[in-house]
DNA sequence: TTGACAGGCAAGTGTTTGCTTGCATAACGT
DNA sequence: ACGTTATGCAAGCAAACACTTGCCTGTCAA
C-alpha cells in the first residue's frame, strides 16, 4: 500500500507539507499546498488523499476540539528505502551528474 | 512517471528480476516471475508493464534477432532515492528495529 | 517453404482512482 | 441560541488501470 499511496504527487506534496509542519489541520494543509506547493485541490479530495495515506500507515490523525491533526509517520518509507536498497550500487556510478541534473532542474 | 511505475507490485518485481539476469527476453522475465516470485501474469499483462517501465524510463528494450531483450535502467531510481532523502533523518531512529521487523517477515 | 517460436497491435472489460456535489454533524465564538 | 468554522459521509462520474481476447507480423530452423 506504500508505494502505492506514493504514486500520487499530491500525495506526496502532502507528506512534504507534513515533514515541513507536523500536526496539521486539513483546512490548513489544503491551504498550503495552494500556495507552498501550487497544487489547488479541493478540502474533499486532499481529505480523501489523507484517508489515503492513513490507510497506508503513513500518517496518523489526532482529534483535538474542532481540528484534526495529521501527522507524518516516517516509519513505513524505510520499505521504500528497503526496497530501493539493491538498486542503489547499480546508479551509484552516475549519481554525481545526476544528481546535478536535478538539481538545476527540479 | 517513475512513482507511478512503481506503484504495481508485478513491475516492481519485474525489476528485481532485471538486478538478478540483464538483458532477458519477455518470455522468460515471464516464465521466471511465474517460477520465482510466484506471478502467473500472462506474456501480454507483463508486456504491458514492460512497456510502462520502458516509458518511465527505468527500463530499456534491444531488439536482438527473435527477441526482444530488456534492461535495467536504474538511473531514474535516484529520484526516489533523492525524495527519500529529507525522511531518512526522521525514521533512522526506530530503523534498526523495524528493519529488523522486515528481516523476520519479508 | 512451411511450421514453430517470439512478440506486436488493437479492441473490449471490469475495477480502481481522483475528484466533485450535496447534505449532515460537531465544536466553538458571541 | 445561533451562526460560523472545520469536517464527515455518501453517491456519482469520467478517466485511468490491469488484464484478456483475437488476430497479425517477423524470425529462425528443418
Amino acid at each position: 500500500m506504500v508505494f502505492k499511496a506514493l504514486a500520487d504527487p499530491t500525495r506526496r506534496a502532502i507528506l512534504d507539507e507534513l515533514t515541513d509542519r507536523n500536526g496539521q489541520a486539513l483546512l490548513e494543509i489544503c491551504s498550503r499546498l495552494a500556495t507552498k506547493h501550487g497544487l489547488g485541490s479541493s478540502r474533499q479530495a486532499i481529505s480523501q488523499h489523507l484517508d489515503v495515506l492513513q490507510a497506508a500507515g503513513l500518517v496518523e490523525m489526532s482529534r483535538e476540539g474542532k481540528w484534526r491533526l495529521y501527522a507524518l509517520r516516517p516509519e513505513l518509507l524505510a520499505e521504500v528505502d528497503r526496497w530501493l536498497k539493491p538498486y542503489r550500487a547499480l546508479w551509484s556510478r552516475r549519481l554525481d551528474t545526476l544528481e546535478q541534473h536535478l538539481e538545476e532542474n527540479p
